[in-house]
DNA sequence: ACCAGACCTATCCTTTCGTATAGGAGCGGG
DNA sequence: CCCGCTCCTATACGAAAGGATAGGTCTGGT
């Protein structure tokens, strides 16, 4: 069996050592591995051959899904799959729509790992059954409630943590209004005051 | 050489499975690996012969460093020691006087994570220098203003968007207490109201 | 014309937050 | 020993937030 080359970029050095190990030890695969984006775009430039590159979601560089699309322009046609260690399953859908092979959350047992580096260096998209069976968005990310116009600009000026009056002289509204809009959007993001309100939509990367 | 005996637990089994195969593959230690905190106190319920408990800092049931204390009430004279992905120097100084034998940053190498394992199985404490040589907290931000030791457990409720209320119950605290410390993060954090202060603190990657 | 939905405003009320002021307990170093 | 620091508590008050109810306008679609 010829080994399959795999690139991998991660910024933890033990995630490197201990995924590459694994595979090299299984004579599965010849794996050449970096810390940050920068590198994985310098290899890139001059050898384009690997059948698999392994990205981590939170790495140097990688700014989301930046990233990804930054790798796939550099070699067109390559298969990149994304690492990560917290899976909220929005991004892995997000991840293949943006064109990835594959989607690897690190709970992954080192076995699956294995199966999944096999099939997507085959060419077949690669993606956990439970992330993709679990329902869309059922807690943190509720983007699938999309938010009115208003409710939007209210939402980007609770990330900045103003006060009611604030958002109210900016938007040029009522105070009561705002607090209608402030409460709506508690609702609709599933959070119990402004502040979880804030805390979720910056942490689904909205604001 | 008799082998080591360790005790693993972290949440990712992708982790989970390449620590051991690691440490087992080089003879070094028998590693006996769950995945979450329960699991480790049931073992030690009946099993206290352990060289070492490694422990994954964000792990269901640790809730930070509760779940070393449990471990250590468990087992007295026990040697746990912290793993995480993401290392808050300011965390491993915690853990080290939480009665912590080392702290283990997942972005050691598989090298430095073998002598690290054999050091603290033989009762020497181990942190990498590199955490203990960085300055407390250079980040981004004002975070190079220290925070006490209750102005960090009240921020961190702050970025779960409780309220003064639930944070007092949290920490058996009277609510004007939290109020308190919640007006002098503000200053220190330079934010003009909590929810200001919970963002900063995300942004700034504390919790 | 009618209805539905987004949007804006008002009044009223309770709870929470934010700030100020004034202490006291405990601990370490000069 | 006193000083400074962290920590905890108390009382009090105005500001802000949160919730309920009841309207109103304007839009686009049927």
């Amino acid at each position: 069996m010829s080994a399959l080359r795999v690139l991998l970029a991660d910024d933890h050095e033990m995630v490197r050592d201990t995924i590459s190990a694994f595979l090299e030890n299984q004579g599965e695969a010849a794996v050449t591995s970096v810390s940050d984006l920068p590198a994985i775009l310098k290899i890139l430039d001059t050898d384009t051959g690997f059948d698999l590159v392994l990205l981590d979601y939170n790495m140097p560089g990688m700014n989301g899904l930046e990233g990804l699309k930054k790798v796939l322009s550099a070699a067109p046609g390559i298969r990149a799959a994304i690492l990560t260690g917290s899976a909220p399953n929005r991004v892995a859908q997000e991840a293949m729509d943006a064109g990835a092979i594959g989607f690897l959350p690190k709970t992954l047992s080192a076995k699956s790992l294995i199966n999944a580096v096999r099939f997507m260096a085959a060419g077949e998209p690669y993606v956990p059954v439970s992330l993709m069976t679990e329902d869309p968005e059922p807690e943190t990310h509720p983007l699938g409630q999309q938010l009115s116009r208003r409710e939007n600009q209210v939402l980007e000026r609770l990330c900045r943590g103003l006060s009611n009056k604030e958002i109210a002289r900016e938007l040029e509204l009522q105070e009561v209004t705002v607090k209608l809009h402030v409460r709506t959007l508690c609702r609709k993001l599933d959070a119990r005051n402004r502040t979880q309100a804030a805390l979720i939509a910056k942490e689904a990367g909205l604001y």
